[in-house]
DNA sequence: TTTGGCATGTAATCCGTTACATGATTAG
DNA sequence: CTAATCATGTAACGGATTACATGCCAAA
């Protein structure tokens, strides 16, 4: 009896490996350290939580500590194997729906394409300013690990991403407004 | 009473506008023309057309001259109305998930890390191949209009960032396996 | 004659976000 | 006192894929 998880469940399983936490301060987490490359709605993680203890993934406690209702999860044994296995799999590709693509593809007006790749230009321009935030916070953190290494092959990842729309937006911007 | 349509139905009501066609016709003009960066299947085009045609968005007559049950649709003048007033809002900002950023930040393994990201680079690689031939075909078929020109800004995107992928992977490998 | 492609559609299911509902604690 | 933040969860809804159900026509 083959339990089917969703990439979800394995990021919160995942989550858990950083350290012990509630499904608060995931997201919490989620936002802030990864929400460049993921996101997680409460929706999610808190049925996520349940299904992995009932799985026997993770267990649950509650925090002596905290005055409030809080709950700890933290991941098992068994959870680190089911976890160590999804790891090795090949990542399933996502699939890909651009809306801006599409728009230009359809679009038959050059100034509304005009404005279009403008846009995505600065919005461009924006996210690499923010990964340099993100990067600089990274490295203040946590100096040299090997979980740092990660963090910032991921925001790599997005920067040569987002450089790559900047260069593609001034190919396209050339061509619409030639010689001037 | 405003009605909300989704940007499936904006799709297909864009694709009516390259010429009057079929569900099936319309499926495979996706798959085949910009499957980089759009995907529909039958069970989002034919429910889309019958909520057009009940919109006033869309026709739909059965070709004569087919010998099949055959329903060719066509947009209406209220349908490239709502089209240019939707062509020309702002693209909305497809939400990142990244599964392969997910498994390089949650993995502490290097060898694994290691094998996603040659993988990666493997995947980008055949992509530009794959676009390379999609150019050539897009060149060859009209060979300068201006749905060409948008043809052409669609593929230059995702050559673009597939190299920007392959720059990247090569940055990473090199740091994981250095000097040798 | 049987297989592959043309052709249409619906139903089941999955996965995700947003909205809802509730309440305690803390800082201003 | 009162607003922000901590904290947990469920319900409703939306949007997309896959599986299902059906059948004709043409070519091998």
């Amino acid at each position: 009896m083959q339990e089917n998880r969703t990439s979800t469940e394995f990021a919160v399983l995942g989550l858990l490996t950083l350290k012990p936490m509630s499904g608060y301060e995931m997201r919490q987490l989620v936002t802030q350290s990864i929400g460049h490359f993921w996101s997680e709605s409460y929706g999610q993680i808190y049925p996520s939580l349940k299904r992995l203890v009932n799985g026997g993934l993770v267990t649950k406690k509650t925090d002596p500590s905290s005055k409030r209702d809080k709950h700890i999860y933290q991941i098992t044994d068994e959870g680190r194997t089911q976890l160590d296995r999804w790891r090795a799999a090949a990542p399933k590709p996502q699939p890909t729906r651009n809306e801006l693509l599409l728009k230009l593809f359809l679009n038959e007006d050059p100034a509304i394409a005009l404005e279009h790749v403008t846009n995505a230009r600065l919005q461009a321009i924006d996210q690499l300013r923010q990964l340099g935030f993100l990067e600089e916070k990274l490295r203040s953190e946590h100096s040299d690990d090997s979980r740092s290494f990660a963090g910032l092959a991921t925001l790599e990842y997005d920067r040569y991403r987002a450089e790559a729309v900047v260069r593609w937006a001034d190919a396209v911007l050339a061509e619409l407004a030639p010689q001037r």
